[in-house]
DNA sequence: AATCATGCGAACATTATCGCACATTATCTC
DNA sequence: GAGATAATGTGCGATAATGTTCGCATGATT
């Protein structure tokens, strides 16, 4: 189709890693189909890749070494205690069904829990609604899911997610069974709260829809401050935390919220997934 | 662009550069035809900007320095006639001035211009509202200074768009003044089509608040057809399209347009013109 | 286990790109 | 304007990237 374009070598292996990480493996089939080359260049991408340690070699094509090494969407932020956001995200896929509607916010948290839920049985047939680009382009990304996705609109931020009023009121037309949102900081016994008043609003608009908020968040947000509180502890049904939180804010925070789940902590066997691929 | 007139080595080379950070990558041949300038003063160029650290230069072309961090804008399909689109984009920008809402629709012509809207000066103080995630992509990737984006927001489509009901009242809800969009296809003297009915009327929302409409087209629309019909001619005030639309088209779309431009496009056919003249 | 399909990689063919040396053209200076 | 100087274009052999062929290995299927 577009043979008539050649990309450079290393847009080539860009992409390829690119792919990686999102899909967790590509084949050196679909490479060639996709980019217009041949298989023996592909090869030799990969290969070259695979020299540098970026990837890992296996018959038909390549996976990726370590998963989640270098995120494109967001920033070297999101590479720190990535292996606690993989467990939040794992449980947190366990309160998903088939069928559901559900909305997803803002954040690297939410965004790797929509990672994993996509890449889960449990995506099947489900209708996601998230004011967060990365989230949207995600299931883009995936095609052959059955998943149906909308996208709030609004004004778009620094963390490319959509808030304001457009946000709002296309939220507000809407229902859906459940709302996962990461929080920048949570304060006991406040509750929770971004830096971002415009996203604050938009968090509490996805909440006023959802007949179940569920609250993403590693343990390092309890020991941070934030301007803008979204939501009380009464009004969020279950808070996913890792369990790195320190007994006694996990106890001043089980009082207060109706569920508290602790993921098990830092893990490294994210490589599970890549193994069947 | 401006074929006759000959830039100086300073401004190709900043011309390469902002190629670059939009792009992440450029190839010697396309620039040679686009700026109508040898392969040789490309390369002299790129090695001059490599001696100074802002680039890297690969077999082919030149890198952005930052490419291996982040180019989650680049995708294959936006190469393809980029020629075409290019010169198509930079007539395009005429129509925009500073302080201006605009509105941009999907597809890679669309997002072309946005490029290359983004890189000039009359972006200052625009305000932007689309149904195209990358075009809001890359606003934000650029940190454009002085540009404000409204996403519309509804389902997100193969291509990238947002449609349907929320986006299409989202659209009503707002004004400005010229609208952007691109076509699947054109037919005469029926009109403009898209092959997926819920872009078109999304297209159509998009008219209906704009004060001006202006459809972004090369010239290989005019030999394919689509399914629906989002504008007649005589509601669409200027056809922007490239000069290798061949002239029984031309006239006959000049008949029933307010405004045919036809942009100078660099393509296969353009090297025969330059032999012969 | 036998068969078939697919992927692999080495060797070679092909094409595109590179960069030198030099010709040409534009630009500047007086 | 004439000459000097810098910038750009051109031809060509060398080089790198890519494509192709084919024998062999691997994985899947029955």
């Amino acid at each position: 189709m577009c043979d008539n374009v050649r990309m450079i070598s290393s847009q080539r292996q860009h992409l390829i890693l690119s792919r990686l990480r999102t899909r967790g493996a590509v084949r050196i089939t679909a490479l060639s189909k996709e980019l217009g080359v041949s298989a023996m260049t592909i090869r030799r991408d990969i290969a070259d890749l695979a020299d540098k340690g970026l990837l890992k070699r296996v018959h038909g094509g390549a996976v990726s070494t370590s998963t989640l090494l270098s995120e494109p969407l967001f920033s070297v932020k999101s590479q720190m205690e990535l292996g606690l956001k993989d467990a939040i995200a794992q449980r947190a896929i366990e309160y998903v069904s088939p069928g559901d509607v559900i909305a997803i916010g803002g954040g690297t948290t939410a965004y790797v829990f929509a990672q994993h839920l996509l890449e889960s049985q449990r995506a099947n047939g489900i209708t996601i609604l998230t004011n967060s680009i990365p989230v949207a382009e995600l299931v883009q990304a995936l095609e052959s899911k059955d998943v149906e996705v909308i996208v709030t609109g609004g004004v778009i931020t620094r963390s490319n997610s959509l808030v304001g009023p457009i946000a709002d009121k296309v939220i507000a037309s809407l229902r859906v069974n459940t709302v996962f949102l990461g929080t920048h900081s949570v304060s006991v016994p406040r509750g929770f709260l971004m830096p971002n008043s415009l996203e604050a609003a938009t968090d509490m608009a996805m909440m006023d829809i959802a007949d179940r908020t569920i609250i993403l968040t590693d343990h390092t947000k309890w020991s941070s401050t934030s301007l803008s509180l979204f939501a009380r502890f009464d009004q969020v049904d279950t808070v996913i935390t890792d369990d790195g939180l320190d007994p006694d804010s996990a106890t001043k925070t089980r009082d207060l919220v109706k569920e508290l789940v602790l993921a098990h902590g830092v893990d490294e066997e994210a490589d599970d997934r890549l193994a069947t691929a």
